[in-house]
DNA sequence: GTAAAGGCGGAGGATTTCGTCCGTTTTAAG
DNA sequence: CTTAAAACGGACGAAATCCTCCGCCTTTAC
């Protein structure tokens, strides 16, 4: 058997790099925009590229949606985090944090509770996290007498984003959507 | 002028008549076991039709749907309509309402607080007698001290449709509602 | 500078879906 | 039964969309 020769691979070519991050943010902007249904070619106008590339670095859309929805569950997990360590009652934890997927629109974060399955092992690992910080946020809730014994994670997730699919075509949904987190924060403490 | 004869006009079709109800019946089905998506092929097939009578029946896609959405608004309206004259407080009254939108499964509710906008004047209608009656409710609820003050009709409405909503592939998803629910109402009361 | 690895772009094939058209069949009326 | 109005059905044209393919160009390594 002949010695491989083991030439040093090449470093990742810039001008990838940048249309890598300019798909995604233009894919984000789009399906914001849009709505779930936007085209391939939509996207890759958005970002000023061909659609040969954008099929490059997502061989598919359903890779593309995969991505993006890694992503935003990461987000998720991050403002939970985030939110577990600064809230005040437990209650106020999981309001701040349900506040936050709003305004981000973070719709993607819809197949958290069941939209379109999610099948990526990775990305069904981050909503695992998810929902464990949400546990313990609800189970330190129990001990401060501001949640509810049976309010379960899924709960809180699946309201999160329900409010945090954009309603396109109404203006006051924002208005809409405070009160009702309001009402449903209040509703958690007596049972 | 001639006079002009008066044929009696013709009753109209038994077949048609038949075919109308399949074809709506087949919708409803068709929508909630595929989503919004469906392909009017689908819905002929699903009503042992044929696609030009489909299209006979409804001019187009969009004629359909505003039919549909028609018929859903109604639903609503006597479901909300019903529970006025037989719930004991004025929460109470809210959650048989929108617990009937929920066992339907209606989500065709979804036009009530914003989705894709409603443009027939009979439609629009319809959604504000809803509104007008889920006032009344609210109103009543105030007294009775059940209903906090800054509860509008557009939030209860909003809150309805999103769990009217069917989330496939969450087999849990009926329990997950009836909590949100409870949580919710139990939040109206207090400010 | 030079070479080649690898990225770029967009024409176009395959598929899906909307909606039309028209010859055939069914129904109501006399 | 006869007749004509009305409904039926499905092949087909048009348009939108996904994705592939391949000749050309940019970047990296030396």
């Amino acid at each position: 058997m002949a010695t491989v020769r083991k030439p040093r691979p090449r470093e990742k070519r810039s001008d990838a790099a940048r249309n890598h991050e300019a798909l995604v943010r233009a894919a984000t902007a789009a399906l914001h925009r849009e709505g779930p249904r936007v085209s391939m070619a939509t996207i890759a106008a958005e970002a000023g590229v061909g659609i040969g590339t954008l099929y490059r670095h997502f061989p598919s859309r359903e890779d593309l949606l995969d991505f993006l929805t890694h992503r935003s569950f990461e987000q998720v997990l991050s403002n939970v985090q985030a939110a577990e360590s600064d809230g005040t009652t437990a209650s106020d934890t999981l309001r701040r944090f349900i506040e936050a997927a709003i305004t981000q629109r973070n719709e993607l974060v819809l197949p958290l509770h069941g939209g379109p399955p999610v099948t990526v092992p990775e990305t069904l690992a981050v909503r695992d996290q998810v929902h464990r910080a949400v546990q313990r946020i609800i189970e330190r809730g129990r001990t401060d007498g501001t949640i509810s014994q049976d309010v379960t994670p899924r709960d809180v997730v699946a309201f999160g984003a329900m409010l945090a699919q954009p309603r396109q075509s109404d203006p006051e949904w924002d208005a809409t959507c405070r009160r009702l987190l309001a009402t449903y924060v209040n509703g958690l403490r007596a049972c």
